[in-house]
DNA sequence: AATGAATGAGCATTCATTCAT
DNA sequence: CATGAATGAATGCTCATTCAT
């Protein structure tokens, strides 16, 4: 049921569209929608809440904390853009569509925060001689930015996957080596903890 | 008159704003809103050409095409972010409703494409010794996204203005030194022509 | 619920007739309207159908065309004007909304040609010795033209049903005796003069 | 000025006319319409009445009161029909708009009755021994009904004038020689077949 | 459990009409 | 004398939402 919402809320857009056009699509009557949801909003917050839990689930699984930070890294990589490849309508539409919509940028916003917060103690715990006074959050904000700016890309089928996840990897690679990038900086870090990282998605 | 407009969406977004609201915060009657801007879409339209206008005049007048690669770019880098400091309400909100509006994506797209185009450039030009294959378009993008990030993280106030544009520096300047990382890279390129960019933003 | 439609239409003209005022008038809710006839114009469309199709049906159902020709006329012009004056509001009026609203001249021209077209054909029928070059058509046009008037004078109560029924009869009947004339009529009355005329255009 | 109005009153309808159209077609500003003619229903009115003078003035010039009944006939009927020839759109769209535009229908009504009135008296005054009983108005109302839906056909280029106009001038002839038929008709054609009908009205 | 039928509320848009200049 | 600028008031239409069944 939740399929035809997410399909049309992708291909449509949030306000553009209708209850009506749903039920139709899910071959259900517009009371079970409201009798299911309550309302238009909770309903796309379902589909939202579905969908990210599904990309979530998807690359969680491919990743393993155990692992060293590089292979983490790129494994996570490729897991995310795999997984933006493989559904490439449903995700990064609706991802778009909640990104502005007032009433869920909370929820994006929230969301996000999530794996940046996770990205910046990866960054963190993977930096062997920070710059004193390095903000690794924010450095986390522009990694994930531009995760989803090639993201992006590759969703529209304007990037290929590989190449993406390489150039992500890259970047998150230098990163990691802490924000100078002036001096000979080597090597990284202790391996990140799955406790830290469980707490961070929490 | 668009000034309302600007506010009102900013605030309401596209489509929870009502013609009626812009007329009554702009003091004047909606026939007059029809009068001059034709209809609600196109309404919204003129805000944005206004404000990108406004903004890329701004960011304009503080670069120098003549300047060495490391000061032009962070003079954009400031003018940039110090931009979107200064008017955090009006324009990445009025940004983000168009990104996400269907009828405006293909326009901020567009926008962006430009940037991502002139960045490529950028890239390009900068770099002294280029890994064969490389990728500057992509790795452009990724660079915008994580640079937009970090200006919306400005322009809500969670970031500040001299740290953001620091560490955007250094990611543009590391993406300026090649894609690999592995290897002791050391310095950068000749100074991009003038005409190199004119062209870009032609 | 087309009979609210009807009534007011007929009332207050196609363009002086709001959505609003029908469905107050129908008790019922304007999404109605609109669910079962998707369009103002639609829904005069809807009106303007179903009285016709009453009234070809009440007037074919009075006629059988087994009869002779005189029986014919009669009976047909006697359902037509009987019709006429017992839906006097309806008909009429909605027929003369029709013929001038642009979207549904082209309607009104439509069936009024097979009117005239079945008239054509009767009358070429009906002639026992046609003048060589009659022009049927516009002879029935002409007929048809007269028999509009007539009912319209019915229909506003200022003319009575078998005295107009008469006059038709008769009308048509000469018609369909040819349209000679030419030959010796024995010279009609005394000259017009100016001043009764001239009190007559007053 | 009222020139652009009755044009575009003609081709668009009254309805679908807007102040502004015949403002920007008179290349006059609105405030003058409004100066000169108080509303858009006076202005309409005005239309009305300038095109009826107009017609009325040139139809009567063509005719002459002393002369033969039969000839004042010819005349008038070739003054009318030449007319409407010669101004094709501009007057029988709009009297067709006026009929049917509520405000108008009582002064089209109105120099209609005239007409009737007037061609009523004709017909009393030409008809040598009226049938006792016979209403001559009703009559009259039948022939110009008659008249008009020629005219019509001759207005849209569908009828030739000189055709129409014999035709008329034939059955108002026989108007004119009262409404008897009663008696010695010998019979007219085969009776008309069922199919035939159907066909028509098919 | 499921829905067909119904609606209140709102919105973009237009137009006849009028001041202030 | 003429008008540019402005508006109050409607209007057609849609949609999220809910009863009655």
């Amino acid at each position: 049921m939740l399929d035809a919402a997410v399909e049309i809320f992708s291909v449509n857009g949030y306000h553009e569209t209708s209850m009506d056009a749903i039920a139709a699509k899910a071959q259900i009557s517009k009371p079970m929608l409201y009798l299911y949801y309550g309302s238009k909003e909770e309903l796309f917050g379902a589909c939202l809440d579905r969908e990210l839990s599904r990309f979530v689930d998807e690359v969680r699984s491919k990743i393993d904390f155990s692992q060293s930070p590089k292979d983490l890294l790129r494994n996570a990589v490729l897991a995310f853009l795999n997984y933006i490849d493989a559904h490439r309508a449903s995700w990064m539409v609706l991802y778009n569509q909640a990104t502005s919509s007032q009433a869920f940028a909370h929820t994006v916003r929230e969301g996000r925060e999530r794996i940046i917060d996770l990205v910046s103690r990866l960054l963190q715990s993977g930096t062997r001689h920070p710059e004193p006074g390095t903000d690794f959050e924010l450095m986390a904000v522009a990694l994930v930015g531009a995760g989803e700016a090639v993201a992006s890309r590759v969703s529209t089928g304007d990037a290929d996957v590989h190449e993406a996840a390489e150039l992500l990897i890259n970047l998150f690679w230098r990163g990691l080596k802490g924000t100078p990038a002036e001096h000979a900086d080597h090597a990284p870090a202790e391996p990140t903890t799955n406790t830290a990282v469980g707490a961070a998605e929490g």
